[in-house]
DNA sequence: CGGTATCCCCCTAGATACTG
DNA sequence: CAGTATCTAGGGGGATACCG
């Protein structure tokens, strides 16, 4: 955007997307077995049939994750993390951690703010 | 969004905005020191005056950023991480050093998949 | 079953102008 | 110096319908 040669940008862009990070998340949960899209989809709650369409399509292509087609009717699609999602997976997951920890912290703080901001709204 | 318990995508919807990873990696560089509004944004290459104020009152907000005003004219306007904006800056770490080791590795699976797609693109 | 195609709404974020 | 106010385009993402 401004700058091609921030990495981390680019990576937010990917993983900040709705879908993504849960997608990952899903994937690396199952590894090494792979997961089938229908399969996917209820375990992210959610998910519309397109987005999650698109966000495994992007994850292909950033080659994050892999597609297997068994060529039967109707066809079985599977998904499964490459080696470079897997190793993705792993700051991922603490951030994850500490989004687990931390984030009624931040509620809290917002709770404060708005609090200070709007007394009258505390009625 | 579809599920209030999932506080991986309320975190990424933080620090997947613009502006905002940057602002916390800048104030964690000059950490235990504050930085002033004007060094953020000679810091923060491209970031306008009005994102930059969005993106440190969100921070402000979120209790990971202080402000701190000296009621001098002009006034001088001070920032620096909170404890708790600290220690967001541990695994954003990670996500960093991930980026930097790995999105060439994203792109180059990108111009692959370019390539497979639009063939004649390579003429 | 596992998608694509189409339409549309909303929100992010940039440009610009003004202020205490 | 350090903001806020206003306007706007652009893209993310949801609903719906159709297809191999």
């Amino acid at each position: 955007m401004f700058d091609p040669q921030c990495p981390t940008r680019q990576l937010l862009d990917r993983i900040g997307t709705k879908w993504t990070s849960m997608a990952v998340k899903v994937l690396a949960e199952a590894a090494p077995h792979e997961v089938r899209f229908a399969e996917l989809r209820r375990r992210m709650p959610g998910v519309s049939q397109k987005m999650l369409s698109v966000t495994l399509h992007s994850l292909i292509r950033d080659g994050l994750a892999a597609r297997r087609v068994e060529p039967t009717v109707p066809p079985r699609v599977h998904y499964q993390l490459t080696d470079l999602g897997s190793s993705l997976e792993v700051p991922l997951a603490a951030l994850r951690t500490w989004a687990e920890e931390h984030m009624a912290q931040i509620d809290r703080a917002n709770a404060t703010s708005d609090a200070q901001a709007n007394p009258a709204d505390r009625a």
